[in-house]
DNA sequence: GCATACTAGACAGGTACCTGACCAAATTAG
DNA sequence: CTAATTTGGTCAGGTACCTGTCTAGTATGC
């Protein structure tokens, strides 16, 4: 390594996060382009693993994913374009409509529902199935002492629970 | 909380980095906020504790915050039209300029270098010093594991040891 | 049964990062 | 001492999020 590797550089926290999450965002990206689904960006596998035969709103995605609806919107835009998504009416409500899996995206499912998986599985293996285990539940702990303490975050980080979001 | 609040939700990993991250940055914009220094975004924050008295160049303000110069340049270029940076001829090397500190960034200066300090200390009270550690030990393991796994892993984590970025 | 909420989503715009291409000054090499 | 390379910075453009505002359907309350 270049510097003082010895030097205990304790770097700042936000930046190990930043990081750490580039990594992850990279990995998603490496997994999807090597099973041929190249086109398919980072941020947007997050949708598949949600989306059931039977359709879903943009706005439970957004919920299930973690992001505000906007940000979803824009992911299935980006989707449905790609041919791996399609919108159809929503009997039930008119002003929604239904987010549908094309034979595209069933094929993509898979790949993109374990990108995450593997990810995880290649970190637990370059740590250590307790190490990571930890690294996980003490990230999550964490959070939710945040949310508890400051009720503004609690609204924020509402996908920790299920109650909406917007 | 709203929904099934023992079920254990196992939340992405991805995710739980993302919302920390988040949060952090909320928190510097608040403590900025507070002290009066509004204009200063949580992302450009990062900038102040790098400045010394003597100036600075861009490049080694990225490599010091951990970005790229492009995004260390657009961060210097918004905290020199507020008014709190200043660049200078650098007269070591006409090709640069060295960033140095307005009076005006000189007051900003301790509040931005320590708001990260200040949020970091809310967390340890939320869980406990010895668990804030441990989860920072391991955020860092993790990284430098990845670095150590993966040569093009390490080349973006540059920030870890002090070689070039870019 | 109609006014009044309350949604779902679209539209506009912003932030904090990123990559790639490029230029000009500085360094190094023959 | 000129040619090739390296380096600092800029320009252009992209990604993954965000907030705020608006419209049009839907549900509710009296």
């Amino acid at each position: 390594m270049g510097g003082d590797s010895h030097a205990e550089k304790r770097l700042r926290f936000s930046l190990l996060l930043r990081l750490l999450h580039r990594e992850y965002a990279l990995g998603i990206e490496a997994s999807l382009a090597e099973a041929g689904f190249g086109d398919i960006r980072s941020g947007d596998a997050k949708v598949f693993p949600f989306v059931p035969p039977e359709g879903i709103q943009v706005r439970d995605l957004a919920i299930r994913a973690g992001v505000r609806k906007q940000t979803m919107a824009q992911s299935v835009d980006q989707l449905e374009r790609a041919g791996y998504l399609e919108r159809v009416p929503n009997p039930r409500d008119g002003r929604s409509r239904l987010v549908v899996l094309t034979e595209r995206g069933r094929a993509a499912r898979p790949v993109a529902a374990s990108a995450g998986d593997a990810i995880e599985r290649r970190w637990i293996e370059l740590t250590s199935p307790e190490e990571f285990d930890a690294l996980h539940g003490l990230l999550h702990r964490l959070l939710d002492r945040i949310g508890r303490a400051d009720p503004d975050a609690a609204v924020r980080l509402t996908s920790l629970d299920d109650s909406r979001l917007d």
